[in-house]
DNA sequence: TATGAATGAGAATTCATTCAT
DNA sequence: AATGAATGAATTCTCATTCAT
């Protein structure tokens, strides 16, 4: 999954951004100067393969985000139901930091003003169908789950998503502990949410037979 | 609620900022040339009263974050329960682009590593009781709707907080157009999040009569 | 000797400017906030007194090398020889920090190419006969050991006063610890200082008369 | 000597700075601007080579009073004894008028309060062995000259050099002309120090005879 | 292909001086 | 007369990008 035809020094690159981050420094703020450096390669060098320092940040973490998920994807197949998909997502996220790092930068990402955002925005515009990325990760366990239930209409579809999506980004508030006043433990915190969207699962599917 | 004591230089320099970043300006490109520019006054002016780029900006933050909480949080009020209230502050992010920016900024920034965000957090650590953040907010809208309720686990409240938040997030990510894939309206996304939320604190509230 | 005539405010402004280099401060670096501030007055009001900044640090170093001097001469009146007067003017410099720094501050001013540097001179240039500064009071040594020998040419008398000369910044060198190689203590670096000045002008006395 | 594994970058700097001051340039109102445009290179290329202006600064005048010191150390090797080669170095100050500037300067930074200094002073301390500055080359002076006499002690060889250091300084000060009322010429002058500074070393070797 | 030395545009910050009160 | 808020020119330093080797 490294040999996606990436040269070997756009994946050092790329990794070189990720592994920077993953020691929490500013994304806006990293020079090319420590990407290469970190990289192992010389400054010239990253410009034969970006056409700017952009290009190296936004495509590292198109690049993370697409290998966290499509990860997930492969690993979660097994899982019995949504819930459980749900949990083992969290539990990942809460085993490892980076990959909660990488997607939540990512996300943090998407909805800057910055060059960054922009060319990160186009990449996830411009993408192959094979490419997963974190929607495509959460469209797919809504269809799974609801696979047999005839007539979704899209706007349900979409009400799923983003109930779901919004379950996850409030674990990943959670742990960033952006919010020092909480005090939940995780394990309380991931029952909750998993919980919760069973039952919001089992309601909607509920009101739909009722329709 | 403006007249808090602000010098009309310091003010002058968050108006600058907030419609900066409203008008698309990514926050951690902005100068202070541009500020001061936008705010009317010389450069050197600007710090007389900050003593560095970071605290304008965090400043601003803070400014527009405390403004709009508590505009919203006097203006909900009447409001008849907290689905109503959310949808209130829903149709007010709505409304006014501006508030979801702000509000919206600061939340991002308030996860950022920049140093703007570690000011910022600090002013939030720091801030006055009578200050309201957008934490407050929610734990108001929280605390209101449980207030009959007798057994509030700290961890239960915190988890209904984390919940309205995650769907707010929501909103807003929508609202920026993040997920240009989804085509909810604006109005069917509001109501399902308000049906979402209410379904939620009902279900709460029935497993703890049972409990 | 302080009520020359000076106003209370440029008063306060030269003993600010001695103040903040006697704690050490450097010179070249000296801001107007610094200075007025330790006056004890405002920023704009000092420029009621002085036109520009280099005005009163200029002003500052000679009114303090002027009160050095004039006080050093009506002091040293009564010792009986150049040695002792010497003796007298390096123990004044040990005992009081303040003076060394003062006359070497000065003195160092004074060839340097700084703006400071030509305000002080300039001073100097246009001094009244009655304001002594270094070069006066050396003079005076130096004529008052010679009164009562015939026939001294002015290069004489002008080696000498460098001679002397020399010898101070010698010892002031040595107080500034700017030669820390050297381990001499102070008492005996100003015997040899002054056995070196006695025997120079007693083989400059034979010399003559041997001419 | 400038191929002291000086990178030509560093040397061009050194030279700028160097011609800079002996131009009459105030050392501590130079700005890199200047600097960079003297030697001639990108003020972005300065930055390759030293961390801060005050390195450039300080390193210049350390480089150059090494590089004066080296060669006056070579080239009096010759002359025959300690009256003959201070009269070298005399006549080595008369004629390069920027010889003289630049010990002067030196000497004149080292008993700064300025960043400046500081730096030059550290450099002075951690120099290496074989790196001559003023200091050495008036100890090499007077140990060359008591070299069999026996039983110097460390007070009596410290004296010597303060005795040499003085009569240096003096003829700098005449040179500098910074007392303009001295009408000496200069070959007087020199005559003089010269003289004094036999009859001084002729007395102190009678009296450890005598002693 | 790989490099890193060289560059200069651009940013933050400081501070002498002015001037309205 | 006294003030200090306001200013912007000037300065240091950074860093994306280029290009000769």
């Amino acid at each position: 999954m490294d040999g996606t035809g990436l040269s070997p020094k756009k994946t050092a690159v790329y990794e070189a951004v990720i592994e920077l981050f993953t020691e929490g420094a500013d994304l806006n703020n990293l020079t090319v100067a420590e990407i290469t450096a970190k990289a192992g390669i010389g400054k010239g060098t990253a410009y034969e393969y970006f056409s700017n320092k952009e290009e190296m940040i936004a495509g590292a973490l198109f690049y993370a985000m697409k290998n966290v998920c499509q990860s997930l994807c492969r690993r979660f197949e097994h899982e019995k139901d949504l819930c459980a998909k749900v949990d083992f997502i969290l539990m990942d996220m809460e085993e490892h930091f980076a990959n909660t790092n990488c997607f939540f930068r990512a996300l943090h990402v998407l909805m800057d003003h910055s060059a960054i955002s922009a060319k990160l925005r186009e990449m996830v515009r411009k993408k192959r169908e094979d490419e997963i990325v974190f929607m495509d990760l959460v469209r797919m366990l809504v269809d799974k789950e609801m696979e047999d239930v005839t007539g979704l209409a899209q706007e349900d579809r979409e009400y799923l998503m983003m109930m779901i999506l919004s379950k996850i980004i409030c674990f990943a508030l959670y742990q960033f502990g952006a919010n020092q006043e909480l005090h939940l433990e995780s394990s309380v915190m991931r029952a909750l949410i998993c919980r919760n969207i069973s039952s919001e699962i089992e309601s909607f599917k509920t009101s739909m037979i009722g329709a």
